[in-house]
DNA sequence: CCATAATGACTGTACAGTCAGTCACATGAC
DNA sequence: GTCATGTGACTGACTGTACAGTCATTATGG
């Protein structure tokens, strides 16, 4: 008893140094891209020493890796739940969009690589792992598919193929987060997403004109 | 006389051996991505020596910088040209969508590591060109924004954030070349160009009064 | 006082960039 | 035609460096 409640103690001490390290590995390549990040910038970042970083990842891979992972993971976790407590379709969109902007500000430094450099799902050269990335970001698409298809189900959206508007509405919001990053809007959070859900449910088109000549 | 034809012929002879290594870079990028492409590799692929790459560039980073840029231009200028033949704001947004994705095809191998790996637009350390690189990827949004104003100028577009609809737009043909890269789908251009048309066109909500036809 | 965590000097390697040397070809003299 | 000589494009072995990963040593805390 007292055993297993020391070794939980030392789980519980690992995972925060892991934690730590993961933190600091997304904020020194949030500064220099993942081409200037090095194990031992990292441990600086981490104020620790090089070595200590290897007693908690093979190698920098893993790292990396791992960073990454955790990204997205923390990333589509807590949009999930924010997103499942809405109850309608329309409502659940509205939550995914202001949700997904929300957090683009809190895991800034995340993204900032993430979703500028993504190389992570291309092909790795000799890494399986990237294939596990790519089924979080597919996952993640298909949590949005979902939501659609049931409105289209009760009819609120009109019938169409769901599978494309899901990735559409997905890359549109990363659009979103990387003019955030590069620095290239100045707007509120919560305009873009009403912008963007504008756009999602109307499109452009002037339905009223749609198919007679201006007004001239 | 003579003299100024020979200068002529050399440089003819030294752009192609510049396109040549530029064509190499892509080829290398797309297999290794940024990370494994090295300069030797490069010069395997346009079997030559390592030391003739550094008599047309000065250094990695300008060869890598100046195979980016090549390609964009080549790109967007493609897609300037043939979308401008276009008459009204809707077929031009039709070209500018099979364009894009028809060159997808062509470029492939560009694409396959511009798109999915973006660090260039990200803060290169110490380089200024990357700003231009920004100016590219900036001027191309714009040029979709005019086309989309004059939608808005004539009436076929709804008044709407012309600076947003221009870049969800893109972001969404970008992420169809992504999904193309990927292998995720085996739809034909043509298909995926329909798609987006309809959904940025007439968005995914069931209007009340529904006299429409998807646009084809 | 032992066990475990942490350290940072050290090693090996991969790669960018250099440069002395080679080679292919042009020009011109005979 | 053929040899001599000049030119510069091209080569690839070599150098310096940055960095991943190791491990003998030291610190810590239980």
């Amino acid at each position: 008893m007292t055993k297993s409640s020391a070794t939980k103690k030392e789980d519980v001490l690992r995972e925060f140094r892991v934690r730590e390290i993961l933190d600091a590995t997304c904020r020194v390549v949030a500064r220099n891209g993942f081409q200037g990040a090095t194990v031992e910038r990292v441990a600086e970042e981490a104020e620790i020493a090089k070595g200590t970083v290897y007693l908690y990842f093979q190698n920098k891979d893993e790292l990396f890796t791992a960073a990454v992972e955790q990204g997205i993971q923390n990333f589509t976790g807590q949009v999930r739940t924010q997103v499942t407590e809405a109850l309608t379709p329309i409502e659940k969109l509205q939550r995914l969009i202001e949700v997904s902007l929300e957090l683009s500000d809190t895991y800034r430094d995340f993204f900032k690589t993430l979703l500028l450099e993504r190389n992570f799902l291309a092909a790795s050269p000799n890494h399986p792992e990237a294939a596990h990335m790519l089924d979080l970001y597919l996952a993640h698409i298909h949590f949005i598919e979902e939501i659609i298809q049931d409105g289209v189900r009760v009819g609120v959206f009109r019938p169409h193929n769901v599978e494309a508007s899901a990735f559409v509405l997905n890359e549109a919001i990363r659009g979103c987060f990387q003019q955030r990053a590069l620095g290239l809007t100045a707007r509120p959070v919560s305009e873009d997403a009403s912008i963007l859900l504008d756009l999602f449910f109307n499109g452009v088109l002037n339905q009223h004109q749609n198919h007679e000549e201006p007004v001239s």
